[in-house]
DNA sequence: CGGCATCCGTATTGATACTG
DNA sequence: CAGTATCAATACGGATGCCG
């Protein structure tokens, strides 16, 4: 049972280019999408947070991946007007049910790092 | 219970810049991969056949991403030396494995485009 | 603290042409 | 059929500096 995308009447397929899913499935499958995701598991984060625990990831990619998060609707953004601010990052219900799906993901390459690098050594052999 | 990096000795931890499940990450959340490895679930496809399947994909994408598919072992690719020539690439069993979450990542995609598309017009105003 | 604006080198990607 | 080679466009991403 297939998935109509309402927009445009057609069945959502991302094998299709011009499908909006193949779109949402390029931020979707994204490093930084994943991590953040999959960060914010456990509950709110601020940003400085999710900048200590995401090793590697810039001020701007970061935000840049935050923002896009809050408009596809996966996180909330809670600005306190404090001194020093203090902003929060939630998933939303529709970021939640995503996390399933990404968690899985997590879990499979950590736990099969080392048959794909033992694959790599049979390739360059 | 986590995974041990056997190389290094060390937890896999997607989270470490490091850790080279980090590289794996940017192999598996990619377009083309989730696309290649989803397209082959059903059994064995030819170059040309994948070209097809995958709308939008370029030769030089396509060829690029099934080379590092082969050689973190996801994928075989089998030469017949025949006139024409014809390749045949399938999932190892490796690959198979990865089908699961990958699968898991398409259907969320198609499932919940709408909701995903509501949330940006909410963004948007 | 939590950004944004800008610059800038590099890696990715796409289009096109060609080949065994 | 199944690629490779090449070039041009561009997006990615890091570094830096500034601000409320």
């Amino acid at each position: 049972m297939s998935t109509i995308h309402e927009a445009s009447g057609l069945p959502a397929d991302v094998y299709s280019a011009k499908c909006p899913t193949r779109q949402l499935l390029d931020h979707v499958a994204g490093k930084w999408t994943v991590l953040i995701v999959d960060a914010l598991a456990d509950g709110t984060m601020r940003y400085t947070d999710l900048h200590r625990r995401i090793d590697g990831v810039s001020q701007k990619m970061l935000t840049q991946t935050l923002r896009q998060l809050e408009t596809d609707g996966f996180v909330t953004r809670t600005v306190h007007p404090t001194i020093p601010p203090r902003v929060d990052y939630d998933l939303t219900e529709l970021g939640h049910s995503l996390r399933t799906p990404i968690a899985a993901l997590r879990e499979w390459i950590e736990t099969n790092i080392n048959r794909v690098e033992q694959a790599r050594r049979i390739a360059a052999s």
